[in-house]
DNA sequence: AAAATATTTGAGCGATTGTTCAAATATAGC
DNA sequence: GCTATATTTGAACAATCGCTCAAATATTTT
């Protein structure tokens, strides 16, 4: 004897998660956000709790499609190398201009909060963990697949691709010309060098 | 038969260029401004016009900072290549706990603005490229002085240290423990290796 | 010391912030 | 179709936002 919410919560996530990426954190209110999902503050208050509530399942929501990205390419993909090497080309090249923004939603939070936004703050530090925790798993295959030298260690590779990754999108946005395919090409040179 | 402005304007601006840093434009209020420069609105306002107006000047202050640490360093340091590791030591180690965030204030700024901000963000693009430039006059040096093979591009190698600075100082921020004393040297292993 | 000209002050503007809550509305079980 | 129990609505709250401007204050020239 009741009613059940109408709204698709999954789809409000996704929507939210979208302006908030573009926007970040502070620069968005909540008049916008009540656009972007339409829906009315006691519904969004009653569903989400807060302002906080609803980028902390945003930053979730973002996370696990960056994780799923990486699967959806390896099941596509003919190696796991080449299912990372597409990923980071996805997500450096194609960002630009199909996404909110070019950048990564975890590392524009972390880049954006201080300790006034604390539980935030550690919330997207953990998030971009586990992203990198995907990248070392992906990187392990390859390795068993012999195409990344075996005697690397796979946690290292994954922290240096995760800073890679960091740094090319953020030289994207701030130079519309970069040669990020050639940029991405020698990134892997040095992954795959059979020297470390 | 006047009166002139009793602030100094250089101090004003260093004060507000690190409250800025720290907190980024959107979630730095003129209060905040007010409080931390020492002055009252209508000061402010006939001295800077807006509140844009202190964060392009807090842009254009962080800029020559920077550029003028690649100096200190050139002459301090016993080489060109010495100075250019010590000033990313320093931007990269030494910002974790002196500065006001340990990532760079250009690159947060490129990170958080969008179309909305346009003009600023432009501004802050364009002091990022005279950064890379200064790193290509010290690299230029660097193999002038026989430190790095004067095959490579030194634009292009500017170009990576920008990437690897950028990736290295978000990667800090979002992992208290990085080793990034290693991290450092391996990325100028692959700058000063004979072969590219 | 008076006059002229600048800067500094701070109350307060309209707009917007995140959030609340009583009223209206919808749905499920009887 | 009635009752019970949700959800949804949107007006409105106090606080804060960026900013303005008349009045007060300081400095310099005459």
């Amino acid at each position: 004897m009741s009613k059940s919410p109408k709204f698709d919560r999954e789809q409000v996530v996704a929507k939210a998660t979208n302006l908030y990426w573009e926007r970040g954190y502070h620069a968005t209110s909540m008049r916008n956000l009540q656009d972007a999902i339409d829906m009315r503050p006691g519904s969004i208050y009653a569903a989400f709790g807060s302002k906080d509530g609803v980028f902390r399942e945003s930053l979730e929501h973002y996370a696990e499609q960056s994780i799923g990205r990486f699967r959806a390419q390896r099941a596509a993909a003919s190696s796991p190398l080449q299912a990372l090497k597409n990923t980071v080309r996805q997500v450096v090249i194609q960002s630009k201009t199909d996404a909110p923004s070019s950048m990564c939603m975890l590392v524009k939070t972390v880049a954006e909060l201080t300790d006034n936004e604390a539980e935030l703050l550690e919330f997207a530090k953990a998030k971009l963990k586990s992203v990198e925790d995907a990248i070392a798993e992906l990187i392990k295959e390859a390795q068993q697949a012999g195409e990344i030298s075996a005697e690397k260690n796979a946690e290292h590779l994954a922290r240096f691709v995760q800073v890679q990754i960091a740094g090319l999108r953020i030289y994207a946005k701030a130079n519309d010309d970069a040669p990020l395919e050639q940029m991405i090409s020698e990134m892997f040179e040095s992954i795959t060098a059979t020297v470390q």
